[in-house]
DNA sequence: CGGCGCACCTGAGTGC
DNA sequence: TGCACTCAGGTGCGCC
């Protein structure tokens, strides 16, 4: 990576310049991995830099000499004439740095904050149950907080319920172990069907399109508002949960008490 | 401690 | 190429 160059905007945090000039310009890239919704981009000599897109931001190649776009906030150049580049409206995203010298303390603490995630071991009706056992928020809140369980956004939340059947207001310590299981089903099903249309993202990034990945996802109940449900056409609600837009077919999805 | 409300920001969409 | 207003995919802080 030969070149680092910042917008004079800050994001979430501001953007660790020095960090990325001593640890990040200069190092060759190893590999780039993913925990909960952060991408950790490795260097050869142990260092990590980790990017979080917030709810605007977006990653992608492209040649060095393309003019920059509105919002582009990190460019970095690799020695072939493309540069990666970070841009995001909203400005929700962030950027951090941990040099080879602490990286491997830092990533254990970031990680052990972060929830479980959805393709591992741990994401079973077992565990979920007895976590959701003291607790009386809605099930729904559950999934999204990222503390609990990584990588489940607001769109997915409410897909991943309406696909188990579970109306989002149920409070979680009510659902049984087999409710659990529908629910990890749905969540794992729907969440590799979007991981297949994101990496058709990635691809129009190269391609200079860069349509939205949840435009390719069959979307049944968010921002369906009116529409019929997919399964019993009584229409859509939407309610604010946890002051986030929240889509359900009161028909299909039951409270469970 | 758990649960909730809200702040952080820009842009798209809608209604007038 | 107006203006005012609402809403948006995430996270974390402060308050009760």
């Amino acid at each position: 990576m030969t070149r680092v160059t910042w917008s004079n905007k800050k994001l979430r945090a501001p953007i660790p310049r020095k960090l990325l000039k001593e640890h990040v310009e200069g190092k060759i890239l190893k590999t780039i991995d993913r925990r909960a919704k952060y991408l950790l981009f490795r260097m050869d000599d142990g260092a990590v830099m980790v990017i979080h897109l917030g709810m605007t931001g977006k990653v992608g190649l492209f040649q060095q000499r393309k003019k920059i776009a509105k919002h582009d906030h990190l460019r970095i150049a690799f020695n072939n004439s493309m540069e990666m580049r970070l841009n995001d409206a909203r400005r929700f995203g962030s950027v951090v740095v941990w040099s080879q010298k602490g990286a491997e303390e830092q990533e254990r603490k970031f990680s052990a904050k972060e929830g479980i995630e959805p393709f591992s071991n741990q994401f079973s009706a077992e565990v979920l149950y007895h976590l959701a056992s003291k607790r009386t928020i809605p099930v729904k809140s559950f999934l999204m907080q990222s503390r609990i369980i990584a990588g489940i956004g607001n769109i997915y939340a409410n897909e991943i319920l309406f696909a188990a059947r579970v109306h989002p207001q149920t409070s979680v310590n009510v659902l049984r172990k087999r409710d659990w299981q529908y629910v990890i089903e749905a969540a794992q099903t729907i969440l590799t069907r979007a991981i297949a249309a994101g990496g058709t993202t990635i691809s129009d990034f190269l391609n200079s399109s860069g349509q939205p990945g949840y435009f390719q996802v069959e979307l049944n109940v968010y921002n369906k508002l009116g529409s019929p449900c997919p399964e019993c056409t009584t229409l859509i609600k939407k309610e604010i949960l946890a002051g986030r837009a929240t889509y359900f077919c009161s028909t299909c999805q039951r409270v469970l008490t």
